[in-house]
DNA sequence: GCCGTTTTCGGCCCGACTGTTTTCAGTCG
């Protein structure tokens, strides 16, 4: 028997099928329901193939009768009928055509039905040739824009994504910079980047200015920025060395609330906002609510002040994916933040592959506040660089001791990342690791392994009666490595079961578990660790990835281990219990 | 295709821009 496919493989199915039913031309609402439920798989906290064999899928929002039939057909045949019709009719091509800029599915269906243009590769020379222009509605401006996006090489890939921590680096840069012009008033950045998502694609900043075309015309001068487009007297559009996109808005003070909240999203968010709106008789716009009954158009200074009109609990940026955070029961989380953080269980020294010592590191942490920390250097049969064999295991504890000794104020563990074998097992005996304050254990190898295997082999390390938590439980890496396949719901179970932590990994590309998996982990009442995963003494600051992932996960200080005081940590261990 | 303080049909967010067009559909965020 195969797996069933994961939450993230179905929603990739309901996209595919609103790509296709777009290009064959159904009503705009059908798509957007195909769209709302791959959504809604994507932030399913539990299996959405586990709800369908049990017959409860249609709970979930935007699943109806029909949903629920194709979620059937996929897992009983792997595929999905209305999906293998529309590919036979509609060539992948056209799929990527709908990726140049000006190029929709409606066009791109009337270049199939008219030319038969169904490849990039045709359009590009139809282009040349001059050809589009005899289809209806296409023109030489069109053929000259398809002609610099090709030769810009879009199309050929989706558009690009800069991990958040690039991103912040260099948008706070901008707002710091932005708010120490004379002209500025009040500089916000919006967007994605506030709401600390994994990555973003551009940058949109929102300000109040005594004189509005002043600070739009500094975008453009600032050093942060390679060129910019012509300002006018509310709005700057410029590009950084990088190629990130930044776009600044100045807008009057009495509508600053309106604009930060329109640009802070996110998309979905925003629709089910306005909707939750219309049933009250308001219609809300960047530019202020509309009241039907009095026709006036209330505008905002502030953001709280938006959601209090529509009548809605202000949420944090980082909770506005309509993940529940506008039903009428939302009571809004203590979300953690970093300065709740007492400890930091996750870091590496020269011993494996770090670059700092243990004193180096113990140091720093105690200048972040920390309380206690675990030096976790990787473990024997750690396949790149140093690794740490059993003797140089037993010395790195004689180390710690001798460390916890001459360092003040800080609790020092001696820790291991032990590999979990294929086997499940970890790489280190029994008897030595009885001896460690702490074991975090990690997958670093066989990433291919099929699902069920590899379920058994980490819930097997879950199991085991020394190791205190799982490292980046699904190994992966934000834009660049998928998952592993994973029965992330049977992980969670024995997780809270065996009172083994789940870790939240940091390190700004991995961030794992991710902000849905660490919300279905806090729920099923797992405890949450937040490491930094440093390898030097300036990667301890990494933990501020994992905290905008904790938060957007809507975890509270409870739901965190390591926000809690060294003897309740202590006592929090599954080998203290 | 979903859904219901307008319930089982008829709705289903908001606004700007673009190129091509005689008044707007499609695209985008």
């Amino acid at each position: 028997m195969t797996a069933d496919p994961s939450n993230l493989v179905i929603a990739a199915a309901f996209d595919e099928l609103a790509d296709l039913y777009e290009l064959d031309g159904a009503v705009v609402h059908r798509v957007l329901a195909y769209r709302s439920a791959a959504k809604t798989a994507r932030d399913a906290t539990v299996s959405v193939a586990g709800m369908t064999r049990k017959g409860t899928v249609t709970s979930l929002p935007g699943i109806g009768k029909t949903l629920e039939e194709k979620l059937v057909a996929l897992l009983d045949t792997g595929t999905i009928p209305a999906a293998e019709k529309l590919r036979a009719t509609y060539p992948p091509g056209l799929l990527e055509m709908t990726r140049l800029p000006g190029l929709g599915p409606k066009r791109a269906r009337k270049l199939f039905d008219e030319l038969g243009i169904d490849s990039l590769e045709m359009l590009r020379a139809a282009a040349e040739t001059q050809k589009l222009r005899d289809a209806r509605g296409f023109g030489p401006k069109f053929e000259a824009s398809v002609l610099s996006s090709i030769a810009a090489g879009i199309g050929d890939r989706p558009a690009q994504r800069v991990l958040l921590h690039r991103a912040l680096e260099i948008g706070e840069a901008i707002v710091q910079a932005l708010r120490a012009h004379p002209a500025s008033q009040r500089v916000e950045l919006a967007g994605s980047a506030r709401r600390r998502a994994d990555s973003v694609k551009d940058l949109d900043i929102i300000a109040t200015a005594s004189d509005p075309g002043a600070l739009a015309r500094a975008l453009g001068e600032l050093e942060e920025i390679e060129s910019a487009s012509a300002p006018n007297e509310h709005a700057a559009r410029g590009l950084t060395h990088t190629g990130l996109p930044v776009d600044l808005r100045v807008v009057e003070p009495e509508n600053f609330g309106n604009l930060l909240q329109h640009f802070t999203g996110s998309r979905a968010h925003n629709v089910a906002l306005r909707e939750a709106a219309v049933r009250r008789g308001l219609h809300v716009s960047e530019y202020g609510i509309l009241d039907d009954e009095t026709g006036e158009t209330l505008r905002c200074a502030t953001e709280e002040e938006v959601y209090e009109r529509l009548g809605l609990t202000y949420p944090e940026p980082e909770l506005r994916e309509d993940r529940g955070e506008l039903a009428a029961d939302f009571a809004p989380p203590r979300l953690v933040a970093l300065g709740d953080i007492r400890g930091d269980l996750h870091m590496h020294t020269t011993a494996s592959d770090g670059h700092a010592s243990i004193e180096e590191m113990a140091l720093a942490a105690r200048d972040r506040g920390y309380a206690y920390i675990a030096i976790t250097d990787h473990s024997a049969t750690h396949g790149f660089g140093n690794h740490v064999t059993p003797e140089q295991l037993e010395r790195q504890i004689e180390l710690v001791a001798q460390a916890n000794e001459r360092v003040d104020g800080i609790q020092i563990l001696a820790g291991t990342e032990t590999n979990i074998l294929p086997s499940g097992s970890p790489d280190y005996d029994d008897d030595l690791l009885s001896r460690l304050d702490w074991v975090v254990g990690s997958i670093h190898t066989a990433f291919g392994t099929p699902e069920n295997e590899m379920t058994k082999r980490m819930i097997a390390a879950i199991e085991h009666p020394w190791i205190d938590a799982i490292g980046h439980p699904t190994g992966r890496k934000i834009s660049t490595r998928g998952p592993y396949a994973l029965d992330i719901d049977a992980v969670i179970e024995a997780a809270a079961r065996t009172h083994t932590m789940l870790e939240i990994n940091a390190a700004p590309d991995r961030r794992d578990l991710d902000d849905v998996h660490a919300r279905a982990a806090a729920q099923a009442g797992a405890m949450i660790l937040i490491d930094s995963d440093a390898h030097r003494v300036a990667t301890l600051a990494n933990m501020r990835w994992g905290i905008a992932t904790a938060r957007r996960a809507w975890l509270e200080p409870k739901h965190v281990a390591n926000t809690r005081p060294w003897p309740q940590f202590a006592a929090l261990r599954k080998r203290a219990r």
